[in-house]
DNA sequence: GTCCAACCATACATCGGTGTACGGTTGGGA
DNA sequence: TCCCAACCGTACACCGATGTATGGTTGGAC
């Protein structure tokens, strides 16, 4: 738990909610655990937030913020050659465990639109990263289109297949592009 | 809803369950909410079943029994050539409703272990038929592994990005089969 | 027709989670 | 020092969902 001598601030809740919704899942995201958590009681929820949805609300904004940052930050990386970029995407995905969050997310999303629109915004935001890469590489719009497809819609299986299956390797994601660079015909 | 002149056997309630299941996730498998999607009262499921619990036992149980079915008549597929096989495996996923089910089923499966090992078991299953096919299309084992790791976490994510992105055309699935056909080199 | 078991309705009790009211504490500026 | 605003604790009302107790209805065996 927070150290109990510091007061909390609406980000604390909101890093609180994002905790619990990664590693339990929406159904967990209720005030009382949250204020076992952070090691205090209800009046201090009640206190930043109105009710649950504001809660609801500051997190899906602060994990759009966050989605955004790093989405970003992924773009700085133009100046690498394509081949690069996607390999540091693809690792990025295996190694972090910020998919996590976004599993909890589009969980979430099923039953607030509001949500749903915050993920659909990121899934279109990386669909256009990797798909720019591949035409970089070389590619027709068209093949770049249905490879970017292909390797965002597994990125975000294996965000969902939670180690039912094996997880690949360094070698495996460079065998992966290898081939999603390979020139068609 | 059903028509009231009909009883109601345990099977009645796996099945309402299961589409309530996949029409709006596992927050929305309700008791009272069943019954109204039904058309009877409390005490006409406390007859069949002693507690929710028992109910989702039941459901899970079916749902295994259900997927086993799909799988074993999938695999009736063998006498078809493997690209054949590839392109009704894939158009069955896209159009079919049943993968909802699924996408709900693993969202269940992070809290019950029981479901969690059903629906690796599944994906496993999956995983090897896909496998086998590019392996007879003429790739070497190594080859066939990653590409079909590539079309079934594809085929997960698929499944629980719905519709963020736009859904494959059967035309899409012919260039995408074309692609994962292509000789290695 | 009788009767029993399968099946369902109704009326409770209970419990956990949300939201509200209000009083208490703490820290920094005047 | 005093005081106010930010922050938190406590107690309570409320609501929805689960579970229980019990009586009513229906259909088929005999």
């Amino acid at each position: 738990m927070a150290q109990r001598t510091a007061r909390l601030s609406a980000q604390d809740w909101t890093r609180g909610a994002l905790d619990l919704l990664m590693a339990e899942g929406v159904a967990a995201v209720q005030i009382n655990r949250l204020c076992t958590d952070l090691g205090v009681t209800r009046g201090s929820f009640y206190w930043h937030f109105a009710d649950l949805t504001e809660l609801e609300a500051a997190v899906a904004e602060r994990w759009c913020e966050e989605t955004r940052e790093r989405l970003d930050q992924l773009a700085e990386l133009d100046r690498l050659p394509p081949r690069e970029r996607l390999r540091i995407m693809t690792l990025h995905l295996i190694d972090d465990a910020s998919w996590s969050v976004e599993r909890a997310l589009r969980e979430w999303a099923r039953s607030t639109p509001e949500v749903a629109a915050v993920v659909s915004e990121s899934d279109h935001h990386v669909f256009e990263l990797v798909e720019r890469a591949i035409v970089e590489l070389g590619h027709d719009p068209s093949v770049a289109r249905m490879r970017a497809g292909l390797l965002v819609y597994a990125g975000i299986g294996f965000a969902h297949g939670q180690s039912t299956l094996p997880k690949p390797t360094e070698a495996d994601v460079d065998q992966l592009l290898d081939f999603l660079a390979e020139p068609s015909g």
